[in-house]
RNA sequence: UGCCGGAUGGUGUAAUGGUAGCACAACAGACUCUGGAUCUGUUUGUCUAGGUUCAAAUCCUAGUCCGGCAACCA
């Protein structure tokens, strides 16, 4: 418990250091992380999953992964497994602790025979529509339905039917009978089972009723002695029906709590998981795993590490805030890490052909390269220079504009770890595009210095044309244009701002060192960014690298701005 | 017009009656064999109006604005 002092932590870890104090769960600390397998965790989920295992884990308590499935349509067991890898991934673990709502269902099914039995629960035989109606609005009170009176051994025979299958989907359903007149709608005789002649992904046809979230989720809760139960905002008028439904089951105390927190959200993307399936289906990207989604999967295949999305996490906090975080926050995350371990290699996005005119036809030689100036350990790479070489087509221009210090016709500049070349003419082909660039280099400037201690202003990053191998690499930029995709005219969608140029590939030219990449490895491309090597597409001979998060680029924001 | 929340720089947060701080972003400069990294500095904030108090972001009152809630979804 050493980190349970009062400050600097948010309002959750307050109140759970306050429940420890107070030794109001016997100093136990068990949490639950609920997801419904669904659809694919993303990083709203994340921010959940670290806030229930980091508050377990503070607490020497433990968190369970708990699946939600208490509705057979919506739920498929191949998300079970894509769930289970995702909260590994992101570091933790459940131990012994793996549920299933599901499990509860004899239990749960005990439960609500109680609640019949001491007149809390009623059989009711309204339709959807009806329902609806007699519910009422926030504004007007909802009145009673007809069978809210019925005896209680008609209850108890009726929803025995119920679960023997003698009636139809939408035929009854089992309410808890509270207060039809009560200003918060959860409360007004809520639906606790409903009929579906599903089969389920657990428990196939043993059931064709299936009890609610409201009801199964604080059973469950309970069953498993869970002490804080924490989800997100809009669960924060469902409060009152959790703990009613405690308190009528007799559950002993002392009994869960649930807090609310706000979800994340992020800039420039969606976080729903109907928008996000929708993107899928779609075809707006190419599945769950694309690398531009928030997804878990997602972002694990672009790159990003779990170490940099906890770190993301723990900066942004835990409130009762419903904002929205600047992605930027989390590309500087992935950055700082990537900055410190990923080694450096030189990759010519869009090459261009530079040829050095006194440089021998038929010389090669080893230039020693640093692998990763944050890290000297890492070592340094021998890396082969020759006549002919690729540079960035970027960091060529024939009139350059003020504060370029990049390559221009007559000025010198420095190729990283190799020599001081001058531009002596540029070959155009007959549209005026630049074929290649012919320069002059300076012999006593090998490795990068000058004797005579002249100065240079830029330094570029090269292949040498002969030892480059070809490689692809996929640019990524923001999933939508708009910062809130949401916000749109009337009659708009999302879909409206999503951004066609969030995915754009080239063909790079990449030092030989990189050959051995294996799907997965990270690096930087000096002066360009992060990449990772493809864990889907990427073979052997045929690189595949995404772009993690570019470097920072204050060229491009002086160029933007003049 | 109902109920439940929330409001601190552009964004995310801290301060729990006692100097409004941190991070990101932005801007300026230093340094640099990555226009990266690093370092230094700058701009920008307590929703409003009253009240309590020696002292209010914090407590009280009244407003304003924003979000959520009317699946037999979770």
């Amino acid at each position: 418990m050493s980190d349970m002092a009062d400050t600097g932590k948010d309002f959750i870890r307050e109140i759970v250091a306050e429940d420890f104090r107070s030794n109001k769960y016997g100093g136990s600390v068990v949490t639950r992380f609920p997801p419904e397998p669904n659809g694919c965790l993303h990083i709203g989920h994340a921010k959940a999953i670290c806030l229930d295992f980091g508050i377990a884990a503070e607490g020497n308590g433990v968190c369970h992964l708990r699946f939600d499935d208490t509705n057979p349509v919506a739920e498929e067991t191949e998300y079970v497994e894509a769930i289970k890898e995702d909260v590994h991934w992101l570091g933790w673990n459940w131990g012994e602790h793996l549920y299933y709502a599901s499990d509860y269902f004899e239990q749960l099914y005990e439960y609500a025979v109680k609640l019949i039995k001491i007149g809390k629960a009623y059989v009711c035989a309204l339709s959807v529509e009806e329902f609806k109606e007699y519910r009422g609005v926030p504004t007007r009170p909802g009145k009673e339905s007809p069978s809210r009176n019925r005896s209680v051994k008609e209850n108890l025979d009726l929803f025995e039917r119920m679960r023997a299958g003698e009636f139809k989907d939408g035929e009854y359903v089992l309410r808890a009978k509270i207060d039809m007149s009560s200003p918060n709608l959860h409360m007004r005789d809520p639906a606790i089972y409903r009929i579906k002649h599903a089969r389920h992904h657990r428990t196939g046809d043993r059931w064709c009723i299936y009890p609610m979230y409201d009801f199964a989720h604080c059973l469950s809760d309970a069953i498993e002695n869970i002490t804080h139960s924490l989800c997100t905002l809009e669960f924060e008028v469902h409060r009152p029906l959790y703990d009613w439904i405690l308190q009528a089951v007799e559950m002993p105390e002392p009994r869960p709590r649930q807090i609310e927190f706000a979800r994340l959200n992020l800039s420039y993307t969606v976080m729903s998981k109907r928008k996000l399936l929708q993107l899928v289906r779609a075809g707006y990207v190419s599945g769950w795993d694309d690398p531009r989604m928030p997804t878990l999967a997602g972002m694990r295949r672009r790159g990003y590490t779990a170490e940099a999305i906890r770190v993301f996490l723990q900066r942004i906090g835990i409130t009762k805030v419903d904002g929205i975080t600047d992605i930027a926050l989390l590309e500087h995350c992935v950055r700082e890490e990537l900055n410190r371990t990923a080694p450096r290699v030189m990759a010519v996005l869009d090459p261009v052909k530079v040829v050095i005119e006194n440089y021998p036809e038929d010389l090669e030689e080893n230039m020693e390269a640093v692998n990763n100036p944050e890290d000297l350990s890492a070592g340094t790479r021998q890396v082969p220079f020759s006549r002919e070489l690729y540079i960035e087509r970027e960091d060529f221009r024939e009139n350059p504009p003020g504060k370029f210090y990049r390559l221009a016709p007559g000025r010198e500049v420095r190729l990283r770890y190799a020599y001081y070349i001058t531009c002596a003419s540029v070959i155009k082909d007959e549209n005026g595009r630049i074929v290649e660039i012919r320069c002059i280099y300076d012999p006593n400037t090998r490795g990068g210095d000058s004797p005579d201690g002249r100065k240079v202003k830029g330094t570029l990053h090269w292949v040498s044309a002969r030892h480059a191998v070809k490689a692809e690499a996929r640019i990524y930029d923001r999933l939508f244009t708009k910062e809130i995709p949401e916000d749109v005219e009337e009659g708009d969608d999302y879909l409206k701002n999503f951004n066609f140029n969030s995915l754009v590939t080239a063909t790079c030219m990449i030092e030989p060192s990189l050959q051995g990449a294996k799907p997965g490895d990270r690096f930087q491309f000096e002066r360009k960014g992060y990449f990772c090597v493809d864990v889907v597409e990427s073979r052997e001979g045929a690189l595949v690298f995404n772009q993690i998060v570019p470097l920072r680029d204050s060229w491009a924001k002086i160029e933007k701005t003049h």
